[in-house]
DNA sequence: AAATTTAATATTGTTAACAATCCTCATTGA
DNA sequence: TCAATGAGGATTGTTAACAATATTAAATTT
């Protein structure tokens, strides 16, 4: 479990960490300790602090003063409930933005990060599939509104770390390619249907 | 402009640059330097990088490697059309729990924030104002929910930075006064109504 | 004079040492 | 025996120094 950045980055090492938590690594409430992940992740404790105030700025870890950071506790089926809705209020206008002004090369690239779902659900690796499910969806947000993108991640980590409907891969590729032809043919109609049956 | 802090602490740090940014003290896209906070606050650099990332995640501030950050641009008018729609949706599922679940001494405190918000816009004082306004809408949602506090102050402070209807003094007292009046005897129906009326 | 290169400065990124706080557990005293 | 005390270790909080990167200004070349 020894990861090798080579680019020192506070964000390499929060992505790293999210992953972890996402595909439930770490148990509900666990402490999260500063020095063990310095270790692991080859650097001083600083960077390594950094990572994980982001990481509790996003709600996937609760922090105490002198006590440090914990995993958070999930969420009620209520609080999830409303989670969804942001979500998906907020995604279905990131749709609408992208498939008014996406040029072809953000075509491609979504077919690419399609590509990439694909492979992952192949191999049948939670934690790729789960990246890349991310990662697809993440893309239209940042190019309709980058104001946005930290608000929809937050959503969305708080979403799949409550309990993953990600195992089911085939589902996870139909919903998905659904959703892609409908925003590559631009049709608003469709994009935000399939959006809808995806999003829950 | 010289703060006194005595408990050196990330919190107090953010709180203070938060007040600032929300009440536009900061022009749109001006660079935040971290030496110049470090000395205005009296800590090291340390304290204040935790605050400027933390701000950063909630969408204040806008980061780039190497480069720090700056003060975010303003949201489109759609974009925070979509940002008041999941507030509404978070603060009325927060309101609804709070309602059913509190005690007197919720109610008490509630009052107590009231009065807080009345003296500061007597006062007269935006920054104040502002304050007293978040802390009275986040002790309810902190109380329904601490899990979606976070993600609530993300959605209010990109909204109050939008452009602040805080200035009309006794509107903010008047629609204050309705809604808390309304959750106190527990009326969750007229209470929704006066915050969809607030919350704009 | 305009463009390019180079040096100097300013700013952010990282680290290790130190300070403050919390936690554990053995010791003490009733 | 049990609660209170306190020492020791573990962990977080802060700091200042250093490294890496970006910006600016000057010097050089064309």
């Amino acid at each position: 479990m020894q990861y090798g950045l080579k680019n020192n980055d506070r964000e390499s090492i929060c992505d790293a960490l999210r992953k972890d938590l996402l595909t439930g690594k770490f148990a509900f409430e666990q402490p999260i300790r500063e020095q063990k992940l310095a270790e692991r992740f080859g650097t001083s404790r600083g960077p390594v602090r950094d990572a994980l105030l982001r990481l509790t700025q996003e709600g996937v870890l609760v922090y105490e003063p002198n006590k440090g950071v914990r995993v958070s506790s999930p969420l009620s089926d209520a609080e999830r409930d409303v989670v969804v809705a942001m979500r998906l209020r907020l995604e279905k206008f990131c749709i609408e933005e992208f498939i008014r002004d996406a040029k072809e090369h953000h075509f491609l690239q979504l077919s690419f990060l399609l590509e990439r779902l694909h492979l992952a659900c192949e191999r049948a690796s939670l934690p790729e599939v789960a990246e890349c499910d991310l990662a697809l969806h993440r893309y239209w947000v940042a190019q309709a509104s980058p104001h946005l993108e930290s608000l929809w991640l937050g959503l969305s980590v708080r979403m799949i770390m409550k309990y993953s409907r990600l195992s089911n891969y085939q589902q996870v590729i139909e919903e998905h390619n659904k959703i892609i032809h409908a925003v590559i043919e631009r049709d608003l109609e469709k994009a935000l249907f399939y959006l809808e049956e995806n999003v829950i």
